[in-house]
RNA sequence: CAGGUCGGUCGGGCGAUCGCGGUCCUGCGUUGUCGGGACCGAGGAAAGUCCGCACUCCACAGAGCACGGCGUCGGAUAGCACCCGGGGCGGGGAACCCUCCGUGAGGAGCUAACCUGCCGGAAGAGGGCCACAGAAACAAACAGCCAACCCCCCCGCCGCUCAAGCGGCACCUCCCCCACAUUGGGAGAGGCUGGGUGGGGUGGGUGAUGGUGAAAAGGUGGUGUAAAAGACCACCGGCAUCCGUAGUAAUACGGAUGGCCAGGUAACCCCCGCCGGGAGCAAGACCAAGCAGGGACGAAGCCAUCUGCGGAUGGCGGGAGGCGGCUCGUCUUCAUAUGCGCUCUCUCAUGCGAUGAGAGAGCCAGUCCCGGGUAGGUUGCAUCGAGCGGCGCGGCGACGCGCCGCCCAGAGAGAUGAUCGCACAGGCGAGGCAACUCGCCAGACAGAAUGCGGCUUAUAGACCGGCCUGAGGU
RNA sequence: GCCACCGUAGCACAGCUGGCAGUGCAGACGAUUCGUAAUCGUCAGGUCAUGGGUUCAAAUCCCAUCGGUGGCU
């Protein structure tokens, strides 16, 4: 996943944290939020619940291998003047699971927050 | 070969596709949150943060105190307490042999290499503590033992527990009998001085005898004494000093001399010697914008039109700043409020203040300059270093020296991942005498964040080597 | 990056100027009651986080490790 499509910004992570809307899975937590820029923007968490610095970086690897997958899905349906801003927050167990396991966690959460159409695949 | 033990190296490999971070180069009618290419891209512990440094900022005349750390000897190093090599004391350590226990299977001990803990001072000063038990925990007391003196009691010695009582045996004096040269034998009566294994007291001596305890203080045998004691002697043990030998030294061995006392605890205070200023890359440096704050300059009028008389619009003029061809022009911007506004002064209501009323004066907009801290960006910081690799030399070793070659991660919500294939090892199951074949499983611990040295902790396994013990062969 | 504190019975905690491991609640049994609660009595329950060391003797003192909590920048 290329940097232009990350969420870096602290106050960015503010933002989206409180005023965002939020959907849980085992595996994963999504919390999205509708911004005024063209493109979609992911950021990724892993607190110190999920594991060791290990354990933390390979569920952060996972979120983003997944997402890249399914950006190619979502990317051309948003191409008028509203994006998204989501924070993918890791949970215990999530370093276990397959990429598989991992990109069906995160298709079933995108649908929710409608970012995904159900139509699509 | 088997067992034990120690050290070192590696710690998943190759290939394909998709993807990520950095550096350099490069493409463009599209300069982008664009595309392309080359190269590089986690560890032995990157971890814990237990020590030591580099580096940066702050503080600082010098010395000392307090506080903290360290403490056998020598070495290594930029430096280091746990690095290297020695020394002393203690603990652990397989099989065989040997010893002991066991009917026996077996168990315990001894022990090599090796592993491991501790190390200034309690015979240099002082203080504290040592539960329970015990007379007493360090310095004497208490009980005991001992002779002397005083008072009371008793009376030969031996036995019956004892001095009284009983029995036996003996001494002295007197008397009787027998024998006789003399010594003597038998029976009876009495027993002073003094003595006592008795009781009490006084002032002394004595030291380890006192069931205890982790610890009471050199051990054994003898001499000695009123009783005793290293008081003295022999042997043994330990300590200190000196000398000799070996060693750089700690120390070891041998000899001589000394005095036998000095309980333990300094990971209790303490004393002696040495070392230490504090904070940490989120240290620190720089940059643009805005904010708090500080400083400088500083206008508030006139006219016209409309009017529902509250005002509105326009023009001239004015302020601050920028630019230019700088007595000027142009551009940007601001204000024009008789306001329940703010501040100050004066007068009245009362002596003052508050409050109220009245009168007067001043302020308000804005522009420019300086500008702390925070957040942001750049840097520190990613090739020049206590650097890495190879070879040679010196050293037992830690390590050092010389030559040659190399440049080797650098993010900032934080880059290494996913899928597949191939061999190589591992475990489990099935088949098979075995070699082997097939199927399944899982890839150890773990992720840089300024850098380096040591230590500690986690770690599937693979390979190599040293030492010791035992067995066999040549 | 730096620093401090804690770990003792099922739970919450004392004890940490070295010598007995304790308190409250919870648990079991008994008494009281027609029965329950409350109350009273008795009992059981401990690798003092782990491993070394100092000491005659360690929960306590020293060192290392593991786990947890909190703070500063």
């Amino acid at each position: 996943m290329q940097k232009r499509f990350r969420l870096a910004r602290s106050e960015d992570f503010k933002r989206v944290r409180r005023s965002g809307k939020s959907y849980a899975h085992p595996l994963v937590v999504l919390i999205a939020l509708k911004s005024n820029q063209a493109r979609i923007r992911v950021g990724v968490a892993a607190g110190r619940t999920v594991g060791t610095a290990v354990i933390r970086n390979r569920a952060k690897r996972l979120l983003r291998e997944a997402m890249r997958i399914l950006l190619s899905d979502i990317a051309p349906a948003t191409d008028d003047a509203s994006g998204w801003d989501l924070i993918l927050i890791a949970r215990p167990g999530l370093a276990s699971a397959s990429l598989q396991d991992t990109r069906l966690a995160l298709t079933n959460l995108l649908r929710r927050a409608h970012i995904l159409s159900p139509v699509h695949e």
